[in-house]
DNA sequence: TAGTTTGTACAGTAAAAACTGTACGAACTG
DNA sequence: CAGTTCGTACAGTTTTTACTGTACAAACTA
């Protein structure tokens, strides 16, 4: 075997790795093996650059690109003299890991808090009518502690994504290993 | 509508969402429904009764409870005169949420770091070897500088980890707003 | 012991997701 | 302006995942 193999093969298991650990933050793996891709080039590529690379279609890159734009794993360079659009890698997974949770939580948590929310205000409207049965009364009334917990949750959820996103959490857990 | 519908609806509309939210970590939709149904009920339920009220095969919500054991979100509960097993949901969610990421990520990352090192290995080894072209040569080096820093995000997110499972996470951001 | 009941393995089917090829608008080139 | 090139929408296909029904082992019951 060759040097040259021996190093692409050393390349890929770990671009192989990386691609089933982001698989874990619901990113398919074609793409987390995209990103892993691009993350070992030391120059930025073209969507045919990478469609040679992987053998896979053009359409693909192009999809599979726009996902990882939108979770800023990677960013679109300019290069003078290519009109083809060229992607890099961003190379900081700290930064990766915060902004992949922003993005991707913080929507969820407000649609969370919205609908329990609204939940708990109908509840309570059960319970204000009077026209229930008991049986009925009790179950609304134990969801709505339930939905206030729940609801707890979510606020701290938020407030860690909130820690994310500020880098405060790298006070609590710091970057650099302390020996 | 009927108070019963009133509440059943807005039952539905929290687990719909909460379901929608799960499912960003990973777990499949219909899962996610088993696991908000349960939440709601205050008492324990056999796959039978699962089954009845979702509408589903037993095979399904065996998998499915199966699946949520694993990632203790549900626990099965002894109770005296049933022969059939009986499941309840975990109701702490923060609990839940480190639960969920010390189980699913904790093998992941050693995984990571295993094959990291691998590599790391094989490509000084093809520096130390001298036989290599100056180009591959390159290559390896700027490679092992990327893998180092790779560790470094994968010990910070151990860390992490460590920090979620420990409950030292709730000093930073602690469960109760302090207002 | 024979007869139930319960949970799950496994194979097959249905549903969903990923991927491709064609086609076309937009932006450039001469 | 006509002729290229580039990126992507969309429809169709392939692959993967989710779900079901059957069948059976284990645990119970009488």
């Amino acid at each position: 075997m060759s040097e040259q193999e021996k190093l692409d093969q050393a390349r890929e298991r770990v671009i192989e790795t990386v691609s089933q650990n982001m698989n874990l933050y619901g990113i398919a793996p074609s793409i987390g093996r995209l990103y892993g891709m691009l993350y070992f080039k030391n120059t930025p590529m073209t969507l045919d650059e990478m469609k040679e690379e992987l053998g896979m279609s053009k359409t693909s890159m192009s999809t599979s690109v726009r996902s990882l734009l939108e979770l800023k794993m990677v960013e679109k360079v300019w290069k003078k003299g290519s009109r083809k659009d060229q992607y890099r890698a961003e190379e900081d997974w700290h930064q990766t890991f915060v902004d992949l949770f922003t993005t991707k939580w913080r929507p969820s948590i407000s649609m969370n808090i919205g609908a329990i929310e609204k939940s708990i205000k109908e509840m309570e409207q059960i319970i204000t009518e009077k026209t229930a049965d008991a049986e009925v009364l009790n179950a609304a009334k134990a969801d709505i502690n339930k939905l206030y917990e729940a609801l707890a949750y979510y606020d701290w959820l938020g407030r860690l994504v909130d820690s994310f996103e500020s880098g405060e959490i790298f006070n609590l857990v710091p970057k650099e290993k302390n020996e």
